[in-house]
DNA sequence: TAGGCCATCTGGTCCT
DNA sequence: AGGACCAGATGGCCTA
């Protein structure tokens, strides 16, 4: 139940993509915000009925040698014998924590309680970093914690599998890779950013997500030049979809390699990462890659990486960009996307947000 | 009202 | 000693 009820209470600015700041980063107590200083007094009464809870440690730390002296008297309370003259503690006498000694130990808590909390709204800006760049973005329904963590675990997955395959993945197996072991609000979710019928999602008993209908081909979606003409009769994907639902499948070559159906068949996140050799490592920084990203602020998604890349349907017409990892080398080279700048508009790419605007 | 999600507090452990 | 990290506990908010 992705919800965006919960305000932090510190505000945190919007951490480079990619450039988390270090948690629980020093949060001196003097550098508070007023608010959380307040919240933190506000919680010192509920918890402690602490009456000077906004004492400087510099205070406490006077008031603690003041104290000392009140030591001696303290621990004369201690240890007292029980019914039997049997001293109830044994081995070396604790000292009895002085006023000051507590004072300050509570002023510890705070300040780790601050840095606690900082070091948790660091986590979660993070986190909130990663739901930008898993697909499905959006400010108004948040995807949980939790499956924030699983979406982007499928998504690296299903990219890993793309990059080793080297061919063009079948979109509706790329939506199951995506939604394995989602719950089925997100699964919804995700396929309602896929514009795809949520009916056709079956998640069975194990938490896998199966198909009793075939959403809309990937090639419907993305056409490109000529592939008509290159679709083989009679081939079908492997959704096992309907017939009426589905286009036949068109088999397509990419430089050298065959795009077929299946190509996720059998395939799960669960059963560990597809083999990657090389520089087929899985893409960090690549996202967007079907541009399926549901915002609210294109803007502000432009913002957040310096480059989009979309899937490129026709073979070799790719402008890579200059810091494409896939930059260079021959026609082996060629990568089924390619790279635009995100400040520059993309025609298609306006298309499918369109498209995948609900 | 139960359950999910979340923020926060808290004490323990490990490390520098 | 102090900070980072972690996990359990707790309470609030929201939705089905």
């Amino acid at each position: 139940m992705p919800d965006d009820r919960k305000m932090l209470t510190l505000p945190i600015d919007e951490p480079a993509m990619m450039c988390e700041p270090r948690f629980g980063a020093n949060y001196p107590r003097e550098t508070l915000p007023e608010d959380l200083a307040r919240d933190i007094g506000r919680r010192d009464s509920m918890h402690e009925d602490m009456s000077n809870s906004d004492m400087r440690e510099d205070d406490l730390l006077e008031d603690e040698d003041l104290s000392e002296r009140e030591e001696d008297e303290d621990e004369r309370e201690e240890d007292e014998p029980d019914a039997n003259g049997i001293s109830k503690t044994r081995g070396p006498r604790r000292k009895k924590p002085s006023k000051g000694r507590n004072e300050r130990v509570k002023v510890r808590r705070h300040e780790a309680n601050a840095r606690e909390r900082s070091r948790m709204h660091g986590l979660n800006a993070a986190l909130e970093s990663l739901r930008k760049v898993v697909p499905c973005y959006s400010k108004t329904q948040k995807l949980s914690k939790i499956e924030t963590l699983r979406l982007a675990k499928n998504y690296i997955w299903a990219l890993s599998e793309t990059l080793s395959a080297g061919k063009r993945p079948d979109l509706l197996a790329f939506v199951q890779t995506l939604c394995k072991g989602l719950s089925q609000p997100t699964t919804n979710l995700v396929a309602g950013c896929l514009q795809l019928n949520a009916r056709n999602f079956l998640t069975d008993h194990n938490g896998d997500v199966m198909f009793s209908a075939r959403p809309p081909p990937y090639d419907s979606m993305y056409p490109y030049p000529g592939s008509e003409a290159s679709a083989p009769p009679g081939h079908s994907s492997s959704g096992g979809g309907t017939a009426d639902s589905a286009k036949p499948f068109r088999h397509y070559n990419y430089g050298g390699a065959a795009y077929d159906a299946g190509y996720y068949e059998n395939a799960s996140p669960e059963g560990g990462s597809p083999h990657l050799d090389g520089p087929l490592s899985p893409p960090m920084n690549f996202n967007g890659i079907f541009s399926l990203k549901h915002h609210d602020d294109a803007s502000e998604y432009s913002k957040s990486s310096p480059y989009g890349m979309r899937y490129c349907g026709a073979p070799g017409r790719a402008a890579l960009g200059q810091n494409s990892m896939y930059r260079g080398g021959g026609p082996e080279a060629r990568f089924p996307y390619d790279l635009h700048l995100r400040g520059q508009p993309y025609q298609p790419q306006a298309e499918m947000h369109g498209a995948f605007h609900n």
